[in-house]
DNA sequence: CCCTGATTCGC
DNA sequence: GCGAATCAGG
């Protein structure tokens, strides 16, 4: 049963308009859909035509306009919106669905820098990855990180200024 | 270094 | 049409 999961079917182009327009990136994209790189997402976006989010564009729509002829609004509540870095916006306001995604990391979706800490029986089904970020040139994520290299036992004593052992 | 999307171009 | 490689940028 070796399943081919390639190709763009109606299915998984629904599946990739949506995620776009939630403001996932295209990496993202390519781990929820699997089977696909960035490259290919981003690729087939542009095919779609989709390119072009956005952004703060969309929270531009929504957010209070500053009226001349309105006085001062509440500055609490004015300033802290319109000062606020385009990122925290578009974390909070635009996409907070995102965030909430979540999708078991199978061996197919390990990239690099995703934590393989495994979790589960690796013989159930629903065997899968943490896949949260790596640590840089480490497998696991900084929690896994913390368990894996755990020193054997700790050497409160050891004051050796020399070095190991 | 990590990441982002955009573009090119051989397939 | 597809997507790896590459580019340009944060």
């Amino acid at each position: 049963m070796v399943d081919t999961v390639p190709s763009w079917s109606d299915e998984r182009v629904d599946h990739l308009r949506k995620l776009w327009e939630e403001g996932l990136s295209a990496s993202q994209i390519a781990t929820q859909l699997g089977g696909v790189t960035r490259n290919a997402v981003i690729g087939k976006i542009h095919r779609l035509g989709l390119s072009g989010r956005v952004k703060s564009a969309e929270m531009a729509a929504g957010m209070p306009r500053p009226n001349p002829g309105d006085a001062v609004l509440d500055a609490e509540d004015a300033i802290p919106m319109g000062a606020m870095p385009i990122e925290t916006l578009s974390a909070s306001t635009v996409a907070p669905v995102a965030l909430s995604i979540t999708r078991r990391v199978t061996i197919m979706d390990l990239r690099e820098s995703m934590c393989r800490w495994p979790i589960g029986d690796p013989t159930a089904p629903d065997f899968h990855y943490c896949g949260d970020r790596s640590i840089t040139g480490l497998p696991y994520c900084t929690t896994h990180a913390q368990i894996a290299y755990q020193p054997a036992a700790e050497r409160k004593r050891d004051r050796r200024i020399g070095g190991f052992r």
